[in-house]
DNA sequence: TCTTTATCTGTACACTGTAAAGTTATCCTT
DNA sequence: AAGGATAACTTTACAGTGTACAGATAAAGA
């Protein structure tokens, strides 16, 4: 392994991982260009040769976590029980995921618009439930997998299974997505808690609104 | 009307008017303390005497906003149709406030958590749902009410009519709340449309999931 | 080997939040 | 009305931030 090397080899994804160790242990007042630079061994301005901009490394690490996140909630879907719907599934691992990583979670949030100026065209829903597309040149950390069909599209077709009217069935769909979205929110900030005696599956299932 | 005076009179609440001033017309990027403090005529430390720091400043702008939003929900969930369910009423109102004020709102978002140092027990819900009790000392802005009945017991109690185990009247409430606030912070951040043929209030009432 | 080029360093600057001390006006007592 | 206490505001100062610019270094290709 080499020891300092004057060129790094690996540094863009080392910031990543730094920026990600440092979300976790110093929280996300503490995450500055210079102190993750720092934290790869490197000078403060090392990272302007691998991202345009601190927005943009942000935005990568925000993009791995997605692309994280996609992976478990593919993995965690193939091995639901028969019959569970694919939105409770996809749902629950979601919220897990926001729980267990709070930190990156919100950070999540807070790149997934375009900077508040919002553009034209900009079409890319870069979130969970519409493949990541973390960035385009370098291959991001171990890269889980850059899958075509997001998880949004395949919680639409299972609604389609029971629902005739297209448009009815994308309003569920994005029901789905927004009741799962607003409850990893809520819970991570403490707006309430689970129930102790309740799984997050359980709770989500219970969550659902029964229509009058 | 007092020209220029040493000491401004209610600085305090004029400080937060700019604030929401800045946050409309330059965005969240250039809200800076000392750019409100300029927008303000004051030097950049008057806000110091007013505010602890910067966080208590965009505390009490969120909490001015929560204090409008709770007004509308009420006044709204007053004049709804007979038979209309309390808790469509509330997401609609929730909904458009954001949707017209996307860059308060999250703003307000932002200044939910705690700073991210959750400490033991702050039940402080602080959110729209409890009631915002936006500051202590001084009367802040118009100050809209501070009504003791927030709009959460509200919703518990609508869902309480037609079930009877509290602990599911809870999770439905619970998951109202989710809904409307993840589709909310969906949409100002551009991830989906309402379709253009459709209200909001129609849009969030077919979101509602249909149990199998 | 020499040149080119990507990567990393050093210096510099404008801007941020905030601490400390000084200034000014208002209020409260007499 | 005089004078002192106090709250509101200003001035100065400083460490930390993101980033522009120019230079140093090492790897790769000729």
């Amino acid at each position: 392994m080499p020891a300092k090397k004057y060129h790094h080899g690996d540094l863009r994804n080392a910031l990543i991982k730094a920026a990600i160790t440092l979300l976790n242990t110093q929280g996300a007042e503490a995450l500055s260009l210079r102190a993750v630079a720092a934290a790869a061994g490197v000078s403060h301005m090392a990272p302007y040769s691998h991202f345009k901009n601190k927005k943009q490394l942000l935005q990568s690490v925000a993009g791995w976590g997605f692309s994280e996140l996609a992976t478990r909630m593919k993995a965690d879907a193939q091995n639901r029980t028969a019959g569970e719907h694919p939105a409770l599934s996809y749902g629950t691992t979601y919220i897990t995921f926001a729980l267990e990583n709070p930190q990156l979670y919100r950070l999540m949030l807070g790149q997934l618009d375009t900077a508040g100026k919002r553009n034209q065209h900009d079409t890319a829903i870069h979130s969970p439930f519409s493949a990541p597309a973390p960035d385009q040149p370098n291959p991001p950390l171990p890269e889980p997998d850059a899958n075509a069909q997001g998880p949004f599209a395949l919680l639409q077709a299972a609604f389609a299974e029971h629902i005739s009217d297209p448009e009815l069935v994308n309003a569920q769909a994005l029901g789905a997505w927004s009741l799962v979205h607003g409850m990893a929110a809520l819970l991570i900030e403490g707006h309430f808690c689970i129930p102790p005696n309740m799984s997050i599956k359980d709770f989500l299932a219970h969550a659902v609104i029964r229509a009058p």
